[in-house]
DNA sequence: TTCAATTTGTACTGTTCGGTTAATAACTGT
DNA sequence: ACAGTTATTAACCGAACAGTACAAATTGAA
């Protein structure tokens, strides 16, 4: 897609694939700032180079759309997440590195994040019909597996405390720091939301994660702040 | 309102004020469940003990319902916390206790959480209307002051974490343990959601707070699990 | 050449849904 | 008794909106 011609319908090129994903970026969009329910078709269309009629053309109805944005969204955080390489380094480096990465990287991405809200709204129903998404997010926590499992070889780490809880408290923070970003802001005001305040929250956010993995007698002051 | 008798409109009593609780409290489960485009007024309607008629009487219009409810949601739950008391306790024991407190309390009012979510996803654009949800909030977090404040007499609190940072944190992991429940125990199962999963949760979340505001030379174990 | 897949564009349909009208009447305080 | 408030019911309006029909043109591969 890409190029029309201002005039007519002559002249154009077969390119079902990035029709499809011009009007996945489009609705992403859409749907990330209005909503399931919220999201109007005709919009979606009206900003898209290709018509309303080749969005039912693709895919087939409103919520099949919402479903592959859905898959679409967490294909490119989870291939963003691939590339941090932390194999080479000591375990407590790699968790904290992991760390402060995932908070970032949510910071850099809320239009995932509000798709995830969204989809939460909606009880996880149409994250069920795809297949695709668990597959995408089995991988999502191997990094930290293995940060773990050469933790506790090595003696440093707790074993009371699971990948897959520390995953939880590291979405957690990373998560609510940019869902919750309005009501909280409103109420409290944005000095958390500048730069100052967010490397601070970053910074208790990896301590506490980081003091959490260690066994008690491991735990010195590593606090950057 | 309440009781009306099954034939026609004859026999009912005025009561403005259980007229309009009802309704928001029918609106709340309808927008919590459905979010605001979601909701549907005339199911709303439907549900309560009176008419779409009356709805618009006292609310004027959807937008104006929904910000009623949300101010009311806010009511609710702020009121509920105020009942906690902490002058008594330790500094230590009183955050403790503030942590579990609103760890559990979050997770008993998931349709509060629903309605943050929903205005998050709005960008809290109806909660700027409402001066009385500013007014609420302001006490929020009072409590967590005078924590602070008596711990860092005391010398046991660090004086560089402040009480926002604290509430951010608590916060954070008590509502994104219910906000993020649904697509969290998709992707990794609901183990984590168990009574003992989430009693490990709170734990480590109470751990990781308390840990942050000590002073590093305070930090005992004292952890339950 | 053939033919299915792709693309365009417009007009239309059927329904959902927020909001209103209208007419009426019981309630309550004064 | 009267006046203003609170309530009821049911039909109705108009706009928004998801989805379709229809007609036709272009492309690209077999």
């Amino acid at each position: 897609m890409g190029e029309r011609p201002a005039n007519g319908r002559s002249g154009w090129k077969q390119d079902p694939a990035g029709v499809r994903k011009n009007i996945l970026a489009v609705a992403m969009a859409e749907f990330a700032a209005n909503g399931l329910s919220g999201a109007r078709i005709d919009e979606i269309a009206a900003k898209t180079n290709t018509s309303k009629r080749m969005i039912y053309y693709y895919f087939g109805d409103k919520e099949g759309l919402y479903g592959r944005v859905l898959e679409e969204a967490y294909r490119e955080v989870r291939a963003g997440e691939q590339e941090l390489e932390l194999d080479h380094l000591p375990p407590v480096d790699a968790l904290t590195l992991l760390a402060e990465f995932t908070f970032d990287h949510h910071s850099r991405h809320p239009d995932f994040i509000r798709i995830v809200m969204i989809e939460n709204i909606h009880r996880g129903e149409y994250m069920e019909k795809s297949e695709l998404i668990r597959l995408l997010n089995t991988g999502a926590i191997q990094k930290l597996e293995a940060i773990c499992r050469r933790g506790r070889e090595q003696g440093t780490f707790r074993d009371d405390v699971t990948p897959l809880a520390l995953h939880w408290h590291i979405s957690a923070m990373s998560f609510f720091n940019v869902s919750n970003r309005a009501t909280f802001s409103h109420i409290f005001g944005d000095d958390l939301f500048a730069t100052e305040g967010q490397e601070t929250l970053k910074n208790h956010m990896v301590e506490m994660v980081v003091g959490l993995a260690l066994k008690p007698e491991r735990r010195l002051r590593r606090s950057k702040s």
